[in-house]
DNA sequence: GCCGTTTTCGGCCCGACTGTTTTCAGTCG
């Protein structure tokens, strides 16, 4: 099997580490760490092509000398270079970069200085009060290392978008009735709506000389655990989740620029300020300047206007062809709440559902939906209660009742009859075709033997796929965030064999899941292949995560032709038998 | 190491805060 892009990527990304802490040309690491985040936000694997002799695509940053490397290491799993490198830095010197407050720099000191190569040794000397009398450290630091390396062994790094949520919510409405705040927003990565967030960036404006009373009523907050830091128009705590937040008060006439400039990302950002060099324009977080100048800052839509460009939504700043497409006015018009007439991925308490067939029909009237499938387990999945045949044919039969009541009772909702039907070893689906003819569309899904090869899980998923009753593939590669890696499957063979046979691909919104990911989104985009954004709901309640796929779905550039769910009932039936055999 | 509406050399995003320093380097986002 290839080797995967991310691993390609975390090859440059050592190197730029390493690099930067031997104290090399820091243009040259920028450029490492460059085309590691191209590398890894490419959709389709470069190694692949390599290895079928197709030529590499032109990436952004990414020249003859870097383009050889990656040869390289396709080849060979490996890069001389980083060899080299890693013999005069060893790689547990890298893992001190990992503790906040320590950069190339000081990482450097430490290993030249004391001798200090591991975490272990740093705690050791830190102990010892060893690191207090090195040049640029001091007791302070000293205490900070401990205090970092106690705090970094039990608290995650990041957090699911989700979980970013429930601090982010209530955290905004208390600063928004602080005394003297006129706006307040999240930005950062919580604003792009990426599947994880590291901290939240909080940006609010004020009357004049308000700014103290704000900073004391942030730091102030009740759920602070820590204050990081403290100033005049910046701060950061820490909360008891262990969450980081950082707080900006900036003037009203500034509000735009902060908002473009904390909102990131940080390769956006720099994207847009050489945009702004070429334009002879200076930008910052205050505002946009030609000359001494100020020509835009108190809104988003006015500095991408005085950049030349329309506004870009949050979720697609990641310098992924935004500015180019913003330029040539080929921005998408992204998916929307209100597009999603429905959702195809549902389960009751015939499985591992907790609501009934009517709570949830109830759940799906009261979001306006059109429709909603049940999508109950298949046999084989014995732990979520997987249903038998016969016990689907009953389920079909209730269904039939409840769609008649709901279209006497001017509902306006039906339920789709399906299943998520498991996907076995032998790429065979779990229940017969004369069964499955019986059901509006199937979620085929796998749900065990996640250990097969790249090869063997590819192949298996394409038999499936075979299937005139394979409608989509649920959760596509079998992924729970920070806990279980997907399973090796090839997707752009994948998405090439959906696309081929009129297949769709699901991006599941459970927040855990949010498979596909936004880079596999566009990359089914292009091909042409179309996706349903589905809750994969377990209880009435869980309809509500839509937003959360939504967004993913949104950061892979989908707009509304290039969802299922946003189709009207009558169109979407057509779709979902397309592939049917005719009678 | 990349790149070109200052094009093959000489640039490469920019400001806030901390801690250690006594005017600023290092780190961060």
């Amino acid at each position: 099997m290839a080797i995967p892009n991310t691993k390609i990527a975390e090859v440059f990304d050592e190197l730029a580490d390493l690099l930067e802490i031997e104290g090399a040309n820091p243009f040259r690491v920028r450029a490492y760490r460059n085309a590691a985040r191209v590398i890894e936000s490419y959709p389709s694997s470069l190694a692949a092509r390599i290895e079928q002799g197709t030529p590499l695509p032109r990436l952004a940053g990414i020249g003859k000398d870097l383009e050889g490397k990656i040869r390289i290491i396709a080849r060979t799993r490996g890069l001389p270079l980083l060899n080299d490198v890693a013999k005069r830095v060893p790689p547990g010197v890298r893992e001190l970069l990992q503790l906040p407050g320590l950069g190339p720099k000081r990482v450097r000191a430490l290993q030249k200085a004391r001798g200090i190569e591991s975490l272990a040794e740093l705690e050791r000397a830190a102990r010892g009060q060893q690191l207090r009398s090195l040049p640029g450290f001091g007791t302070r630091t000293e205490e900070k290392i401990l205090s970092e390396l106690s705090r970094r062994k039990d608290a995650p790094r990041r957090f699911l978008l989700s979980a970013a949520e429930q601090s982010a919510e209530p955290l905004l409405a208390y600063l928004k009735g602080l005394p003297g705040v006129s706006q307040a927003a999240v930005a950062g990565s919580f604003r792009r709506k990426r599947e994880t967030v590291g901290d939240l960036d909080l940006l609010v404006t004020c009357e004049p000389g308000a700014a103290r009373r704000i900073m004391e009523g942030f730091t102030g907050y009740v759920e602070v655990a820590e204050v990081l830091s403290r100033g005049p128009t910046r701060s950061s705590v820490r909360l008891h989740t262990g969450m980081q937040i950082d707080l900006r008060v900036v003037r009203k006439e500034s509000f735009g620029a902060a908002l473009v400039y904390f909102t990131g990302s940080k390769a956006h950002n720099i994207a847009i300020r050489n945009l702004a060099l070429r334009k002879k324009l200076k930008i910052n977080e205050y505002g946009v300047q030609r000359g001494p100048r100020r020509i835009a800052g108190t809104t988003e839509e006015e500095v991408y206007r005085a950049l030349g460009l329309p506004f870009i939504e949050p979720e697609l700043r990641e310098d992924r062809g935004e500015l180019d497409a913003a330029a040539r006015g080929t921005l998408p018009k992204l998916v929307t709440l209100e597009d999603l007439r429905g959702d195809l991925h549902g389960h009751t308490i015939a499985t591992d559902g907790t609501g009934t067939l009517g709570e949830m029909a109830e759940a799906a009237r009261e979001r306006g939906y059109e429709y909603l499938a049940i999508t109950d387990h298949s046999r084989r999945l014995t732990v979520a209660k997987g249903q038998t045949p016969e016990r689907l044919r009953q389920q079909l039969r209730v269904i039939d009742r409840m769609n008649a009541r709901l279209a006497n009772t001017g509902a306006g909702l039906t339920l789709l009859k399906a299943a998520e039907v498991d996907i076995l070893e032998d790429g065979s689906l779990d229940f017969p075709d004369s069964l499955l003819s019986l059901l509006d569309f199937t979620v085929c899904s796998v749900h065990h033997k996640f250990e097969l090869s790249g090869e063997k899980q590819t192949e298996r998923i394409l038999r499936a796929m075979d299937n005139p009753y394979f409608t989509i593939l649920g959760h596509p590669t079998g992924r729970l965030i920070d806990r279980r890696p997907p399973y090796a499957v090839d997707l752009g063979r994948i998405i090439a064999g959906a696309r081929d046979r009129g297949c769709f691909l699901e991006v599941n919104s459970q927040p855990d899941r949010l498979d596909l990911a936004d880079v596999y989104c566009k990359s089914a985009k292009e091909s042409g292949v179309l996706l349903a954004i589905s809750t994969d709901s377990h209880s009435p309640a869980h309809l509500g995560n839509i937003r959360l796929g939504l967004a993913q779905a949104r950061r892979g550039w989908l707009e509304p032709r290039d969802v299922l769910n946003t189709r009207p009932l009558a169109e979407l039936r057509e779709l979902l038998r397309r592939r049917r055999p005719r009678g």
